[in-house]
DNA sequence: GGACGGGTTGACTGACCAGTCAATCCGAGA
DNA sequence: TCTCGGATTGACTGGTCAGTCAACCCGTCC
């Protein structure tokens, strides 16, 4: 309480507005989706007024892109770090599906709203993302090609493709959560991240061609 | 032009305007996305007045409804039929992984619009339609069960999760093309099914862990 | 105490478009 | 030829919002 007047730097009362409205733009778009969801929608869910959120953002879809780019970049700087420490591919693998089940387990609302609006979207945002998108897949298509290279992955699938795959079964599970598809729990978290891993890297069938 | 009175059954010279309206959506959708397109593109699209897509549709959404219930309805069989088959289970994936990508090679606008407007989205349809898309899965995974039972798939992955993995797969592949983010064309279409099954069958790990 | 200006407010406008409907067309049957 | 009814037409309406803007609030600095 004795005075506060230098030691913050300008954050008064209502932690930043900004940030309000950023946190009740997710509320608001994962009750609502996108574009059923009202800029006043929004507004109401921060408590504030309705102008405020164009002092803040130039548009309704400026929201959705920030909240999609703060988030995703988390994801690209995640990988890559896996990338850069000495594991297996396979345990590298299992650490980006982990990451990615996480962020769901702690926020769905905000993997909701990524996976569905963005993600999954073909609306301006998955178009407008897709290179961002890209380098995700880019990032653990080099996983691959590397572990190919040394000879720990096998050759038969481009790192292209097995990337394309290992995604494509993550977001298949996410969806399935969000959209209450599959049945989701602290155990299923856990379980999902080696069934992903599993499926991917030690394939279904029992023996192998030579 | 010899009398054609009672041999046609009752299609005169616009072999049914309700088939050109839904072929001028499939069209419309594809080009602009079902929600920035109007329902008079549509109309204009088929060269028919805009009061006649109410003729025979309730909806905009309804003549979505239908081109997705057209053309799943058509997946589900040929699944269930191609489990019918005396064919090891890595076929049965191939040649639904090659339907599939065969419907996108002879028709990729219907593909398109069904994969990013119902199958991926969140909208309305998404939802609507989720009980239609699950039968999907569960015919899949009904294929890896019984290959679990006679011994051909491996027990590690439950067939619900391989059915996710599998469609999952074939659908960032469909999306990649749709999208352009992947190359397309005779080739790569073949590939692709390879690729799949080889990536979802045979795994990525040159070692299997005991 | 007065002026400045960024933060904040919410009523209002302009555009857009799904869906309606009254009128017209046209083929079939009487 | 006339009538009936389904097919077809397209102008129009009603409702919905995204985004604008003029005004207000309030802390800060002179």
């Amino acid at each position: 309480m004795a005075s506060s007047r230098n030691v913050e730097p300008a954050k008064p009362v209502q932690l930043d507005k900004r940030r309000m409205i950023l946190d009740a733009a997710v509320v608001a778009f994962a009750t609502r989706g996108f574009h059923a969801c009202r800029v006043s929608d929004i507004a109401d869910e921060a408590n504030v007024a309705y102008g405020l959120v164009y002092h803040y953002f130039r548009s309704k879809d400026e929201v959705l892109d920030t909240l999609f780019l703060e988030r995703w970049n988390v994801l690209l700087e995640v990988i890559a770090e896996i990338d850069g420490q000495r594991l297996p591919a396979r345990e590298k693998l299992h650490a980006i599906a982990s990451f990615i089940i996480e962020s769901y387990r702690r926020d769905p609302d905000l993997m909701k709203v990524i996976i569905v609006e963005v993600t999954r979207a073909a609306n301006s945002f998955g178009r407008t993302h897709l290179a961002k998108i890209r380098e995700a897949y880019a990032l653990i298509a080099d996983i691959v090609s590397k572990a190919q290279a040394d000879g720990t992955f096998r050759t038969a699938v481009t790192p292209a493709f097995a990337a394309l795959a290992f995604y494509g079964a993550i977001e298949q599970v996410l969806t399935g959560w969000i959209f209450d598809t599959l049945p989701q729990g602290e155990s299923e978290f856990d379980e999902a991240k080696t069934f992903i891993v599993e499926t991917i890297c030690g394939g279904l069938d029992v023996a192998r061609a030579a």
